[in-house]
DNA sequence: GAGATGTTTTTAATCGTTTAAACGACGGCG
DNA sequence: CGCCGTCGTTTAAACGATTAAAAACATCTC
């Protein structure tokens, strides 16, 4: 009798599966992934002890074996923003659809946590790494280059070198919003967001200030920090709009600021949106029942998610290509919160 | 010469720190886990060699031979919903305070997707299971039960035997609802819910019913089906209040229902709230911008995934008890959107 | 019918840890 | 002085799959 063991309760093995069809765990393991053809006699004998026992391979030990975990991990700042759980959701979904799982990882905006928590990734030896990292400084990319895991950054840090990277065309997305309202009459267009030195936020204050700069309104640029939160952006929004030249219209330059705003327009009492425009970032289902509708900029969430699975499996693949560096176009939904401007021009 | 391989490009492992430190690669191990005394001498050896080699430990590996994975899965019907993506934060904050991470599945409220990934996290041998099931037929229970995962159950499927069952009190919450409609004149409330076999709905509309049966009105009872989605919670909304005798209150058994109830509104003209006043369930961010402010009964999810937390843990841990059954208290937020009915009575 | 060739199957090494058991050194005790 | 415990450390056997390489078997050619 062959040193078979723990036929009772444990769990079954591919040893037990193969003693049972009398075969070896070889052809057993090519019967699960058909990697080698193995006879049809065999494989049904195969097929029927696998039933029998119940079997279920062992994820961890052909990890193991074949150095290839199956497994891609995901990093974004906040899952409960719907721009990440909408990216993460899509991913997800692809994810599945190709046999992996995602590890997920939400560092709640803290680039210490993000070392952290993705350090503990690699260590998991995650086949690839899908991140939207907390600040550009993004300590453990060169860890992660170095440990040859396939990588793609998104939304921000994309001017990293070295790795590729996804975003919105953040620049183009946001010129095209300031011209909205400049074209709504407004010359007092205040710009606020969340971290100023985020490339992705830097990107959409340049397409502003390129906005201004084509209307000849260079000089009236206000940028005005809110913070991640929607409180902090509150009180930086009323701060802006408590003034008499306060400004006519407010660009938010994410979805949190946009939240913030509206509470700010709202504790100021003032007539929204005649006397104060907004034009928001993101587009959620629950912005479809506020009023006014919120005008905004929609960012392709599911492309994003596509284009970042295709780059994570071409790199899984082997391509050793240069790094790519996708831009994807946004959407400008002008809907009731923008509007001209009451006081038009100088 | 050893056996030493390797020493170039590829990733050091634990003999590589071993033979640098000139120590067994159980001393190494020791060292990282310190499960067992290392003497002061050998210990700085052996970090100094973790840190000149770049060391880090492979998980896929310690995973194989200890029997833990450190990885749980958890299951939700969408993560973009914000309860349930506020749910997964908390957990995955307290899971990387214990060292452990989460792999992360969005069912998209399908049976068959639950079935198989369920599965896929069982092959790759997952400690725990936290579930949030599509239906309560949940499939996949009895595989649980029998591969013996530490398995907590949330929200729905909660009268399941044999497995840790944790949910919101939702009978008291929704008598509780349903009194405060009835005290401010209501006697016509249609109750609209997602899926009513769904056992946490179903304990919503027991708790209507007995908020209605105290008050004698257990004849107007309406139960409207509104389905998953805001688009058909909507339509149902619409083909219930376009009718003369049209319900004074709305009580929105879940929030994409809440969301389909003010579109249908809307699209009816109606004034709201003083023609017809909205309960909602769960209780975001983005709600409180939302004019009239919207009541509703906010579900205890930080409390519900700390317990969940706990009872996964405990279970780790060992526990043999017997299984526990958690129910806690939701919170009634009377804002804006329920006034006194307009004709109030029969 | 022997040798060459091709196909299916098995043997056995390997992935990188953890951990039970063995081991050697040392001190205390009878 | 020999014996026993304790302590720190090492040895070596798992864990459960994958996969080269070898072996077994079948087929074809001359």
């Amino acid at each position: 009798m062959q040193k078979t063991k723990g036929n009772r309760d444990s769990v079954p093995t591919i040893r037990d599966v193969a003693a049972l069809a009398e075969v070896s765990t070889a052809t057993v393991s090519n019967v699960l992934s058909g990697s080698r053809y193995v006879g049809p006699e065999r494989r049904s004998r195969v097929k029927n002890a696998i039933d029998e026992l119940g079997y279920r391979p062992n994820g961890i030990a052909a990890s193991l074996r074949s150095q290839r975990t199956r497994i891609i991990g995901i990093v974004v700042p906040d899952i409960v923003n719907a721009f990440f759980s909408s990216f993460v959701q899509h991913i997800e979904e692809l994810a599945a659809g190709s046999g992996y799982q995602i590890i997920l990882v939400s560092t709640n905006e803290d680039a210490e946590q993000e070392r952290e928590r993705m350090h503990a990734l690699l260590s998991r030896r995650v086949d690839g790494l899908i991140v939207v990292p907390v600040s550009d400084a993004f300590d453990s990319r060169s860890d992660v280059q170095s440990e040859g895991v396939a990588t793609v950054v998104v939304d921000r840090g994309c001017q990293l070198t070295g790795v590729d990277t996804i975003a919105a065309d953040n620049l183009s997305a946001a010129r095209e919003g300031t011209r909205h309202l400049i074209g709504l009459g407004h010359r007092d267009i205040a710009m606020v967001v969340s971290i100023p030195t985020l490339d992705n936020i830097q990107g959409r204050i340049e397409g502003y200030r390129a906005a201004l700069a084509e209307a000849g309104l260079q000089d009236r640029a206000q940028i005005v920090v809110g913070g991640v939160t929607v409180d902090s952006s509150r009180k930086a929004v009323v701060q802006c709009l408590d003034r008499p030249d306060r400004p006519t219209a407010i660009f938010a330059g994410t979805n949190i600021v946009a939240l913030g705003a509206i509470h700010a327009i709202r504790d100021l009492d003032l007539e929204f949106p005649r006397q104060v425009s907004l034009l928001g970032f993101d587009d959620f289902e629950w912005m479809t029942v506020l009023k006014p509708y919120i005008s905004t900029i929609q960012q392709p969430t599911q492309e994003m998610a596509a284009h970042a699975w295709k780059l994570i499996t071409e790199r899984l693949a082997g391509r050793r290509g240069e790094v790519a560096r996708v831009r994807l176009p946004c959407t400008l939904h002008a809907r009731e919160s923008t509007v001209a401007a009451v006081n038009g021009g100088a």
